[in-house]
DNA sequence: TTCCATATGTCCGATAGCGCACACATAGCG
DNA sequence: CGCTATGTGTGCGCTATCGGACATATGGAA
């Protein structure tokens, strides 16, 4: 439906210099990435990171008791492994697929070399940095103070902005292991949304009919993000050549 | 008790290069902050960063009903403003004072010049925040799963890391709006903690008794991120000449 | 077309934490 | 030395969420 997924469609890709470009993009590759498909488990080495174009993961924590939550998600306007550049090598999350689609792999040594050339990309990447550490700080915000009912909505709006349509292909189980809370409570949040007309599911698979609805059920948390994550997007560099839209721009 | 605090005693500050040193020492200013001293608000434009000697700062988001959350906390083993390098210039976060004590205070202008010269600095600050990183997912994580008992016990051995004795100068309200709960819950959390022997409280202080315990008490969160911090710190760079103790290593 | 694995719906009691009201204790002040 | 601001203790009803058990629906494979 969108073409062959061109590299620009991940912002950070898409903001690169010419010179850059000419260094990494020779080694991108693109790989299919499957619903569920790890891309790392908490405390695996670090090989490659990759560059979303159509496909959303989740890093999640799992606890010792098999329990888990959501810490930050990230679709075509970040990259999976920031622990690579950051100098961690590994994160004690796993790296999940949460929607299906395709991304850019780059070998971790190619972009920690890029990266210590202090040029276009170490801002880039460490603005991206902030902004994903500002989606944490706000899940542990939300995870404190907020209903299920709240959260549920400020999940779909996240997801929903990274996503090329307005359907998600999605079963209530996996949205709860995301939230940490029990697929149960998921339904009941749910059913309440579809009542109100905001979305509309079958089995595994979720329309969002009303979008400004959503927005307004939502806590502030999804608002917050939103909003700082396009301010720090406003501060980056600007690509050497003519701007790409920001989404799906195909050939 | 400790005599003047040296710049060696935060950790960042001890790992630096002759050089660095060279740079940096001449600018830094010891400063004295006092118990609730606000370092920055939510979108403060910062022009300092802060390094902890013997104080403790907390992160703090602050919801618009006046609700709070704390997302991490910083003492001699990190610095508060990591938006400066990482190049937001602002974080829609609080950085208040949680244990009085000292900081050397840098103009942020000095600290991005050394970051951006690429060398042990930068290295030493990208860890640093990736440490941070590791204690706000799993703060979230905590929000999620954890009962207030089990909260409690890790805010207070995360507080105990970082001071030099065993004791806190804290009421339970401020705790409480730490871990944002209510200061009830902080009294009987407590209460059970003073009962078992672990602690022993009076008025706007706390003592530890038994530290092994309230370990085990706690949830697995404390351990996961003591681990990954330390892991983070073995792979600093070295510093330029002999090493010095972690903590209060008096002239 | 039928079947069955899997997704969703609903009900139950249990409980942690909330919000509020108020009693009590204590330290440091004048 | 006594007062008062501030910190701590406790009780009560309320709600969200949990944990478990089970009923029902659905869509793709055989």
């Amino acid at each position: 439906m969108a073409g062959i997924p061109e590299r620009r469609q991940n912002r950070i890709l898409a903001r690169l210099s010419l010179e850059e470009r000419n260094h990494l993009f020779p080694h991108l590759q693109l790989v299919s990435l499957p619903l569920g498909k790890i891309l790392y488990e908490s405390g695996d080495l670090l090989r490659h990171v990759y560059f979303p174009v159509d496909c959303i993961v989740s890093l999640l924590y799992v606890m010792e008791n098999g329990a888990s939550a959501e810490i930050s998600v990230v679709g075509n306007d970040g990259l999976i492994g920031i622990s690579l550049f950051m100098g961690g090598e590994t994160t004690p999350s796993r790296a999940i697929v949460q929607s299906a689609g395709h991304a850019y792999r780059l070998a971790g040594q190619r972009l920690k070399e890029e990266f210590h050339r202090n040029g276009g990309l170490q801002i880039s990447l460490l603005r991206y940095t902030q902004a994903l550490i500002t989606q944490m700080s706000q899940t542990a915000v939300c995870n404190r103070h907020h209903t299920v009912d709240q959260q549920l909505c400020r999940w779909l709006l996240l997801s929903l902005d990274r996503l090329p349509d307005n359907r998600l292909i999605m079963t209530q189980e996996l949205i709860a292991n995301m939230l940490g809370v029990r697929r149960e409570g998921v339904t009941e949040a749910a059913g309440k949304l579809q009542k109100l007309g905001v979305i509309q599911y079958t089995r595994g698979q979720i329309t969002v009919l009303n979008r400004a609805q959503l927005e307004q059920l939502s806590c502030e948390c999804y608002a917050v993000v939103k909003r700082e994550t396009d301010r720090l997007e406003r501060t980056w560099p600007q690509p050497s050549s003519p701007k790409f839209p920001a989404i799906l721009a195909t050939a």
